[in-house]
DNA sequence: GAAAAATCTGACGTTTTGGTCAGGTTTTGC
DNA sequence: GCAAAACCTGACCAAAACGTCAGATTTTTC
């Protein structure tokens, strides 16, 4: 009323996209694009709807904002896959912030999974291709350590994308997940046993024995 | 006209349902429950909507209809975890089944994880608990495996979740694998690398080595 | 402190949606 | 071959959905 509280030049625009971003990507993550109605979201994000619109010209464009945004995600978790580390390590960390994103950011996690199962058409020819060099400079990455010695030959596409699965896993189906541990939702000690459970088997199946020593069980750097 | 056809008593209906049900899978696969509307449904089955509304009570009738179908196939792949058998061809099995009904019900793969996306409300309790009861006798019988010296002590609950995510992936997520292999669209070969690539980590992952003898990379049945 | 720019909003118009219904046609039972 | 049952459907409704807009209010600028 009358301090303008400085600095909030273009604040309450950022303010209020935020809101609509963060309500909308909620409804699209549980019902997809076409079943989010954008009364959902003014309500969900405590604007009325014509606000809404004043924002963004259509539903399309709310969603493309999210995209966008996700995707600009999507490879900072594989800065982990560097050539200079060790295969062990840099896998252990790659799976762990994996699991990590999917148990802070279960809402990202499904959208983005209702926007694949749609069949990602709202994913631009740019940013499938942007998906598939960063995909392909990390495959190198895991040949370079195969050819090294340092792994089994496995199918490095194949080996990021059971990675992925079993970590998305615990984010898309948490239902899955719950009723099969019994529970009413996942603790996090839950996605700690998902991560132990995961980083054994992944590095069981595709480290090979530094020189033939350890082998078996890896364990999952102590009790915790 | 003249002819009546011996037999079609019940079958109008029965077709009828059929194509119903046909066409609605597929739109809710990709659009999810509140993305789909009946009148999709009734031009994508060719029926007029009228009539859809002759066979189905309502929409929820629809879909409840398809989880209770979808379920009832829940637990056949299963049946490979049979404790008479050796864990390693049992789960070899097991999992080609599951990647098999990936590859081959798409759309019912991907209804599914549309509904475990929103949450899983159609989902009742008494169908929860089947697949509980189910997953728990399974459990059991890795759990014997464990006892038996024959697996590595892993969890059995965590086990199954990262054998149906990596194998879902390939259905639910095919967008990314596309992506991911520079394909526009995922082949049989496709498929059956990813299944090499699954049991290989699984199995290396869990498999204890039977006697001191064959260890690292498991082959998987030769070339194909 | 006034003009300009940005933000807000109730009310409205059009289209789509889930669902109904009365009355038609075809199939079946006998 | 005919009555009953099953099946089909165009036309219709009320509610909801998307999107618009003119004008009110607030914030910024100078």
């Amino acid at each position: 009323m009358v301090a303008p509280k400085k600095n909030s030049e273009a604040r309450i625009r950022a303010r209020n996209e935020a809101k609509i971003l963060k309500a909308a990507v909620d409804l699209f993550s549980r019902k997809g694009f076409d079943g989010t109605r954008i009364a959902e979201i003014s309500q969900a994000s405590g604007l009325p709807k014509a606000n809404v619109y004043y924002y963004f010209e259509t539903k399309e464009a709310i969603y493309a904002t999210l995209i966008e945004r996700l995707l600009a995600g999507w490879d900072r978790a594989l800065d982990h896959i560097d050539p200079k580390r060790e295969p062990e390590d840099a896998l252990r960390d790659y799976i762990r912030a994996k699991m990590d994103y999917s148990r802070k950011n279960l809402v990202d996690s499904r959208f983005f999974a209702n926007e694949m199962l749609r069949g990602g058409k709202f994913l631009s020819r740019k940013q499938k291709k942007h998906m598939q060099k960063i995909t392909k400079e990390k495959a190198a990455v895991i040949e370079g350590w195969i050819r090294a010695g340092k792994l089994a030959p496995v199918d490095p596409n194949h080996l990021f994308m059971t990675i992925w699965a079993s970590t998305q896993f615990y984010a898309d189906f948490a239902t899955v997940a719950a009723v099969t541990l019994c529970k009413s939702r996942l603790s996090a000690r839950d996605y700690e046993e998902a991560y132990e459970n995961i980083v054994t088997l992944i590095l069981n199946g595709c480290l090979k024995p530094a020189t033939a020593g350890t082998r078996q069980v890896v364990s999952t750097n102590g009790g915790s």
